[in-house]
This record gives C-alpha cells, structure tokens and sequence, in this order.
DNA sequence: TGTACATCAGTGAACGCGCGTTCACTGATGTAC
DNA sequence: TGTACATCAGTGAACGCGCGTTCACTGATGTAC
C-alpha cells in the first residue's frame, strides 16, 4: 500500500505515522531546549530523517513548530495532573495553593518554549487558533476565575471581589516567579521558588495586607 | 582635530558623537516596532549612515542592542514619572494604584522590546550587568516590596505578611495584563485594560477574596 | 598665507555563513501479466 | 508462482536569500613646510 518507509520506522516503528514521528521529535527538542535558535535540521537529525521530508506533512517549520508547541503543553499538562477547579471540595486556601504550584511547574515548563516564539507572530498565531491545551481549554487563568465565581456562588469567597482581577494576580505572580529565571540563561535551573512562598501568596490573597483592625 | 564626519551629523547635528546617534536611532526603532526582526542595515539606515560604522563604535549587534535597550527603558521610565515609594504618603491603596498603573504602562512599552531578546541571551546578559534603570536600580518589584516593608514599619500594612510575595503578585498582575496581547501581534493595541480593574487589583490586596467574617 | 601630504572615521560593496526550502533522484512496495 | 513495471514517500545535495561582519577605498580635516 504504501511506497516507501523512513529509515528509522521500517521495524520496530510502533506504527507511528512519519507526521507523529516528526512532531514528537521537535517536541523532544522543544521540551530539552526551547526554541530558540531550533532550525529544521536539528529536528530532521533528532527524527533520523531527511532534511527535506518535513514538507511532505506540513505547510513548513512554522506548522510543525506549532504542533510541536501545541503537543509539548499538552505532555506537560498531562504530567501535571489535574487542577483543582472543584468549588466547594477542600479548602479555599489549599486550592488556590494547588493552582499557584500548578502554574508555577506549568509556566517553569512552558516558558522556554515560548521564549523563542515570540518574535514569530506567525507560529503564535497557528497555535492562538487551536484548542487550547491547558485548563479545559480556557487557559489557566479563566479557569481559575471560573472557580472563584464558583467559590462566590458558594459564599466560600466574598461576593463583592473582581474574581478576574483575582485570577489575573495568581497566574501573574506565576509569571514574575519565573520570568526573571530566563533572563540569566540556563533554562534547566531548577524551580527554586523559596519555601513558603506559595504560603505567603494564599495569605496575602486570602486576607489582604491591610493591618488587622481592631475588632 | 576629527578626520571626517558622518554625512548626517556635519551640519546641525547637536554635537551628537556618532556613537550617541547610533544608539538613539536604534533606541527609536525598538520603541516603534521592537526588536524582533530588527537588522543592523534597519538601524544603519534609520541612523542615515553608512552599513559598517556601527563597528568603530560598538564590539557589535548585541552591545548596540543591549545599549538601545537601556536607553529606551530609562526613556520610557523617565516620561512616566516618579513612583510613590514614600511610605507614610497618601493611602496605601492610592500608592499601590500608583505602582499597578505604572507598571501596565512599563510593560506595555517595554514587552515588545524584549520580546525579541528572549532568544538572545547573549544581549539579555549584556543588559543585565548594567544598572537597572528601573526603580531606583532595584528594579520594579524590588522597589515595590522596599515600599511594602517600609509601610509595614509604619503599621499600614499588616505586619506578618510577605512583602516580596506581595510585590510579586502585583508586578505579576501587570504582566499578566500584557502578555496576552503579545500572542496576537499588534504591540500597538492600546492599553485595554478594563476600567476598574486596577481597582479590584487593589482592593483584592487590600483586604482579600475571604468573605468579610460575621463581626 | 598657500600648497602638499598624512591621518583616520566614514562608506558601502562584498564576503561568508546559516537557514528554510526545493527537487532530481532512490528504492521498497503493490500491481499486471 | 515469477518477472517487469509503475508508484510515490523518502533522501539529501543544492539553491537562494538575508543577515552580521569585513575591508579596500574615500575624502574632510589637521599639520609641515
């Protein structure tokens, strides 16, 4: 049925499809390394392929890569778990924790990949239009802010807080913790978020810093 | 006394030294479309001056990169004005309004300038060994959370939580704020953040999602 | 004061490399007889 | 069943472009006489 097989699947190759074959390899790539400075040729080398059969199955670098970026947040997701977003299971507090470590570890992960794509409008404009892979596919921070909504039904947050401003800071303070990590290289430094920090981030969310007042 | 002078700067030219005019031209580019995609020959014609120059000047690309950068940094701090930064003065959420507002505003004009430089570690480094033109030198979130502390000696602001926490989760938030925006081009989108939002940003730091306890 | 020469920043064509992409060729498989 | 042929995904050398960088040359200025 079919002419000619890839040196690399011709035995053994679990029937993957030469497509998959090239995606996970640049996923590889892309979870090791990032982006940055990834050409076409490292991801033929990683795959054991031709240079040129990518554009047998895709448009070009810019499809894979965004299939690649698309797959490598999926894996990462997967890996992670499950986020809370149960309102009314355990406490507040322990889930809004569950999801700063959630995004946190995601964002450490995901970062990297990003880095190197955001000078590529066209690779994030690909990836904007599919699904996206975190969070039931509304993205961390909507589904945070749909738990919070959730949570106000329940009376177990006030009623009267912005719940996407709440949303907005976690995934923010997300952001801060790891953003600073990539301007000094070594994308592999491990997660080094000081212990109590995450604590200190419930708190602060969970009761403000204004001084107790003297009830 | 000089042998000859750039075509540009012979007459009127300010007394600018070439190495000056070279910086701030690139400095114009990176704030009108960022550093991605930028190109010496863009910055050589911006600069009306011949290709090869920039090498007399500068050790090459990334030290005239990581230069305009600075440049366009402290430009933009410097139209943005003073930060608060003294404890004691006006309210405390007034003052955290100052810092969410200026930090939208920062991330806005500088985001799109780094974007371009997160594959480029070399010019990231660069930057990083010069003084932060940010905040006194600290850097945003520094001179946030050395507020923070200050109005905690003051009793403002409650004693037993995290300043750096709370630094962070605010100057996450005006990240979160932008960064999306990066995904779907245009860096020249206005601002668009919803009016009132700064304000449930502070009311949430402030006095927490929890619901208010029955007193 | 006027003329010839030396200096050296500026000039821009040319170099060379790396990359995404193309395309003539290969060869394993399915089909015709 | 065995042999000749057609198919078409895979192959990898080669193309062409864009970029950072180099370098032989230009020409305005300062200096010597």
């Amino acid at each position: 049925m079919s002419p000619r097989k890839a040196a690399v699947l011709r035995d053994g190759g679990g029937g993957q499809s030469l497509r998959e074959h090239l995606i996970s390899a640049a996923e590889r790539l892309i979870a090791q390394r990032g982006t940055a400075g990834l050409t076409v040729r490292d991801i033929a080398r990683e795959a054991q392929v031709a240079d040129g059969v990518l554009y047998n199955h895709f448009t070009g670098k810019e499809e894979l890569l965004a299939l690649a970026l698309h797959a490598h947040v999926q894996t990462v997701e997967r890996e992670l778990g499950e986020l809370p977003g149960k309102a009314g299971v355990g406490t507040v507090e322990a889930n809004l924790h569950a999801y700063l470590t959630h995004g946190v570890a995601l964002h450490t992960a995901i970062l990297p990949a990003f880095a190197g794509l955001l000078s590529r409008p066209e690779v994030l404009a690909l990836f904007a239009g599919m699904p996206s892979p975190v969070g039931d596919g509304l993205g961390l921070r909507a589904h945070l802010a749909r738990y919070l909504r959730a949570e106000q039904d329940l009376g177990r947050v006030a009623r009267d807080i912005g719940a996407e401003a709440a949303a907005t800071m976690i995934v923010g303070a997300c952001h801060e913790l790891i953003l600073p990590r990539m301007f000094f290289g070594s994308a592999a430094t491990p997660a080094q978020v000081p212990p109590g920090f995450v604590d200190d981030l419930v708190a602060i969310v969970t009761n403000g810093i204004a001084p107790a007042r003297t009830s």
